[in-house]
DNA sequence: GACCGATTGACACTCAGTGCCAGAGAGGCT
DNA sequence: AGCCTCTCTGGCACTGAGTGTCAATCGGTC
């Protein structure tokens, strides 16, 4: 196995457990809502105690939102990967637009993120993992404005990648509230544009 | 009394407990940390009954951001007296600088801020402010943009509005970073311009 | 088989937040 | 004054999230 070389095999079934209960969590959650469904459900849904499961996910929200953590990274690689021509806003939005995404169906999709933009407390957390995703991103985006990638002194950078991601979210809430007739990339592209002020080339 | 003509007895006393309850919280956060602070704790403090303080706060979060939510409608009015000459960055900006701060001196501000941008549970909180916000100073904005004021079908006004707001953010946190060694109105022009790629004028 | 390390479930605990209820005061009406 | 009503209040019990602890267990190694 090339992405496993053998790992203990608690590791693999520990990884299988979490994939298992997240699975059933998730199934719960589209099925009567977030806030409806409690731990002590999970639990005994998916057959472990409810101290087990905070051994898997810190939090409920975890559940939902765990993925975005590794996606951050995911798109710090590939936007360290862009070439040097592309400025700061095209660089990013090409990273984000690289990025893949976790592999659902269009119709699950939209029913998670309606959860999402409708539960005040997955809402909230998920911007936080957004300002994760910009203390990770925003390094780079300093390099290539030419400045130290550790110089806090200069909120360039931050401001660019934080409003990207801004647009990324908005994009995101109107694509939800449109039931997905939209093309998300195209929203993202408008939102950008609306707010530079002029079209952004891709 | 021209502001009040004569109200009722327990709305004036409701209005005195809340802010005698109010400050003795802060003094509590701020002395020992936000976290660290129990509800009973600010409870016992404050003369008053655990049960009690949940009809004056929905939430501890409330104490230290229950301002904001009038200070939104206070943004929104200055946006909508700006003058029609004024394009939408401007009108925005101009609007959130006219706008009264809460009055409080300057290191008191700036261990709150700390304490803001230090505390999770705070960050999420006044991040979910900024949400509405967005949603109270949009139709404004779409009105500047010559679409109709609720027309949810164009985000351009959205996108502009979250923009602005998270410049405000990341100002505010570099303001923080710094200890307030920087001007709060310049670190939001630089961030401003930072995004639109030129200097925004004021 | 014996040892080591990670995992597990059970129990108890803290803290935020809510529902319910009975009592106390203020104000209005007769 | 007496009565009625409305609100505020404190106390109690409850749910639900999240944490600390501990003894038991199970996989893997020597």
């Amino acid at each position: 196995m090339p992405t496993t070389p053998d790992q203990k095999l608690w590791a693999r079934t520990r990884q299988a457990v979490h994939a298992e209960v997240a699975r059933t969590a998730m199934s719960l959650f589209l099925e009567r809502g977030f806030e409806a469904t409690t731990i002590d459900d999970i639990a005994a849904a998916a057959g472990i105690s409810r101290r087990s499961f905070f051994r898997y996910f810190g939090t409920k929200e975890d559940i939902v939102l765990g993925d975005l953590a590794a996606r951050g990274e995911l798109i710090r690689k590939e936007l360290e990967a862009r070439p040097a021509t592309e400025d700061a806003w095209t660089a990013l939005l090409n990273a984000l637009r690289h990025t893949p995404r976790p592999g659902q169906d269009d119709a699950t999709t939209l029913q998670i993120s309606k959860m999402l933009y409708g539960t005040p407390s997955l809402r909230a957390r998920s911007l936080e993992k957004h300002l994760q995703w910009q203390a990770l991103l925003t390094p780079e985006i300093r390099r290539r404005l030419g400045v130290a990638p550790d110089d806090e002194h200069d909120l360039r950078a931050d401001a660019i990648v934080a409003c990207v991601l801004t647009c990324l979210d908005v994009a995101g809430e109107a694509w939800t509230r449109s039931d997905g007739s939209q093309s998300l990339e195209d929203l993202v592209l408008t939102a950008v544009a609306a707010v530079r002020g002029s079209a952004a080339d891709a």
